[in-house]
DNA sequence: CGTGTTTTTTACCATTTGGTAAAGCCACGA
DNA sequence: TCGTGGCTTTACCAAATGGTAAAAAACACG
């Protein structure tokens, strides 16, 4: 039998799909998976509920999708890492690349520290199947350079890990950050000057 | 007038109203507050729905309850920073105080992260009535330490929240942590290694 | 235009959810 | 043993929520 034609979508659609994207995207990285209503997307995307329905097989799905376009992404910044550039100027590269995502992107990584927290549910056979592979393949990259004495030794899944919890900070914290660091632009450059210290500073060789 | 009597809490009611918090944690700590039910928290307590009503006043009671003994204990390894201690000492002593209780506090710390990440509705004012306060006067305490040459010189206020973000993180992240690093025991003699050797290498003066 | 298709709306529905009312249970002192 | 007051359960309820059916409106296109 023949395959299925995928039909190609309209412009509306393709219009449409975007905006319940967006809309969900700043609910459920508000209030999780759970705590969002399908109400609450329809009014952010300004269009009736049904009509989400129409265009998504339900909340579920919606969810689904936005995780989906969210784990490609996400992990980019660590794709390029290059085993060909210079060990610590690649590593400060993917630093700064994060803290420009977690400024551009906040909700995006809301959304995917509230579904972390939440245990994953919809996500951990994706970081089983896309993130632990990369994961691994750039841990190995680095313990090469540190055997090869270009960068200070330590333990690579660490040092990975800390970059995310560092950078990753400022998007999911915002709210306390604005509290206790209130002029916004001062801030993300205070920032993005500590986090660099800091790994140069953890990173070059011969301590 | 005279004030008010509040009865002193019976044996029972003691009991119970810690096993509500106990469960409450469970469920909001992962489904967040409007993710939460009330049906989930009871079960949890092995209780009835209205018994949890007849202890306290409502499902959004339970969760101001929570937040509040929370922030009393969470700040208290920040208040232990001693202005008499050694300045790197105290500080690497804070850290291993926070990283303790990552490990031994995973829930509170991942209901206080939800909060956050949600944009604190119920907790912005003890953020700036509990936290804000303390921040700045341990702040002033650093900088004077770094004024002193006790300290390498670096912004306080992103080192203390450098020390959130790294400590934190292996509670909250705990899910990704595990797919990426599935020897626990490991993970986290790696994890306090690698945090305390971060600080102590920005930490120590004259680099 | 007119017609077939896509998109949107209106009116629903069953289930879940936070919460209440009121009756029942149980320990304990008189 | 009886009553009294704290504790618990059963039976509900109104609102919210995810989702459906079907008609109406908008659109594409010969």
């Amino acid at each position: 039998m023949p395959a299925p034609v995928e039909k190609k979508p309209s412009r509306i659609q393709i219009r449409n799909r975007k905006k319940i994207m967006d809309a969900a995207l700043d609910v459920f990285s508000q209030h999780g998976f759970r705590g969002a209503t399908l109400d609450q997307i329809a009014e952010a995307a300004g269009m009736s509920k049904p009509n989400l329905i129409y265009y998504f097989d339900g909340k579920e799905a919606i969810h689904v999708a936005l995780l989906n376009a969210l784990m490609t992404e996400w992990l980019d910044p660590l794709r390029e890492l290059d085993a060909e550039g210079d060990p610590l100027e690649e590593i400060l590269g993917y630093v700064r690349r994060k803290m420009e995502m977690s400024r551009q992107f906040p909700r995006e990584s809301r959304l995917f520290a509230i579904e972390i927290i939440q245990g994953a549910p919809r996500m951990l056979p994706h970081l089983k199947s896309d993130l632990k592979p990369l994961f691994d393949e750039k841990c190995a990259l680095i313990a090469g350079w540190m055997e090869a004495g270009k960068l200070a030794s330590q333990d690579p899944q660490q040092l990975i890990m800390s970059i995310w919890a560092l950078t990753q900070h400022f998007a999911d914290f915002d709210t306390q950050v604005r509290v206790l660091v209130p002029d916004e632009a001062a801030g993300w450059e205070a920032a993005n000057a500590h986090v660099e210290t800091t790994f140069k500073a953890i990173l070059t060789p011969q301590g």
